[in-house]
DNA sequence: CATACTAAGTGTTGAAAATACACTTTTATT
DNA sequence: AATAAAAGTGTATTTTCAACACTTAGTATG
């Protein structure tokens, strides 16, 4: 049983950002300037970054997060751990990798954490060091490096599973909303469509979305009345 | 961010055995002598082994289950990674630790996997070098080593969750069954008791589970038809 | 001030699924 | 032949899910 003299750990987030607009995936572009002597062409990943000695995996991420939005206090929630053991090896990664870390060809095994924020209210300023940070629809998300598509499909699978069993719509949207706004959330995410009448009669029944006495306002159609979610009742279990 | 330079990465299996006097898991008993001048007794505690260098996660899983019970091919499926840095710090793990590590003091991060085994047909034999190794019933265990309880409770709701979600029960039934066995597995697992005709009726509905020509026999009492699984039929999304 | 535009809001009906419930049958044993 | 033990079976009721179209409240425009 030899052990693992060296072997490098990691977390790599994949936040979800909504709006009306759709459900956006924050990707990193990595910096042109990496490649002008290499191989290869920049590509877009998740913010990721080795975890710290002494540092819990949630911790990670949540520092990772912070680092690269500057938001703090999201869901956060791991979702699957990925250690294959090429995961890192790959010809189109290694320029990159050259670039950024003291030892490349270390392994990686690498934990996922998909995070969730509204970009109504709070939109968070992407804090642009290495390369650009930028939103993109989950639907046009093109290749990333590493295996960072199968992290991002992992994700959205695990939003959407939860997205059903907990309630976890409200870290999506701002602290009042419609209950349109609410139905275009799970349609956007759950990638199907519901019946207006029905989705309200259950929402009706979910005693953590209360009515608030406020309705919307500039619109120029009938204002719709504002919700909130009531922190108390929300079982996460 | 600097480097983490020395963090080990293991896998922890939660090997399930189900037969019809309930559902075990399988604990390994440290060996007393370690104890013989140290503080601590000897505790129980879950299967696991740091990975190999080049080995792939469930490639661990699956090596490290082979080497505690020969058996191959079971259904192995990966749940979650515990990385609290100090999971492997509390006093009553350190005899142990240091009797097996060459760096006993270092950070260990685990990734847990749950495996399914029917007790009934092939019966595991826990190879017993690093002392015993025993099934137990998931509602006696008693403390165990590190942080291998939590481990344990978040396997134990993974199978829950899944055996309703996914079609896996078979694995943990002999390859022929009556329905009585597979209603008596459904009610162990999820700890729930079902109306026996309303679960026969949702058993004709599915089309992996097929009856065959063949009774149960050497009962004294009327003998129940033998079902079994048809493989094609088992969507595993 | 009347009209048009836009999305909000609202109930009912039929179908399907889930639940509750008790007696008869088949085999082995004595 | 009688008994014991679990297998096997059907119906009625309740609850949930699915389909469906018009009216209302506000803003903008002529």
């Amino acid at each position: 049983m030899q052990p693992n003299e060296s072997l490098h750990l990691s977390v790599d987030c994949v936040l979800f950002g909504y709006d009306d607009d759709g459900l956006k995936v924050l990707l990193i572009n990595q910096k042109e300037d990496t490649y002008a002597h290499a191989q290869g062409r920049p590509m877009s990943q998740l913010p990721g970054d080795l975890i710290l000695i002494d540092e819990g995996l949630e911790a990670a991420a949540e520092r990772v997060l912070f680092e690269l939005t500057q938001v703090n206090g999201v869901y956060l929630k791991q979702f699957h751990a990925y250690g294959d053991p090429d995961r890192v090896k790959d010809h189109k990664d290694r320029a990159w990798l050259r670039s950024v870390r003291t030892l490349p060809d270390q392994r990686v095994i690498t934990v996922g954490y998909f995070g969730l924020v509204s970009l109504h209210d709070h939109s968070p300023q992407p804090a642009s060091f290495a390369g650009g940070v930028s939103w993109v629809d989950v639907n046009e998300v093109g290749p990333l490096a590493f295996d960072h598509n199968s992290i991002l499909n992992g994700a959205i699978e695990a939003l959407q599973t939860q997205l059903e069993t907990h309630h976890i719509s409200f870290e999506l949207l701002p602290k009042k909303f419609t209950l349109s706004q609410l139905q275009d959330l799970y349609e956007t995410v759950l990638d199907k469509k519901f019946d207006k009448r029905n989705f309200r009669k259950n929402v009706k029944k979910m005693s953590h979305v209360v009515p608030l006495d406020e309705k919307q306002q500039g619109v120029m159609h009938k204002p719709a009345q504002l919700f909130s979610f009531n922190p108390d009742q929300i079982e996460n279990a």
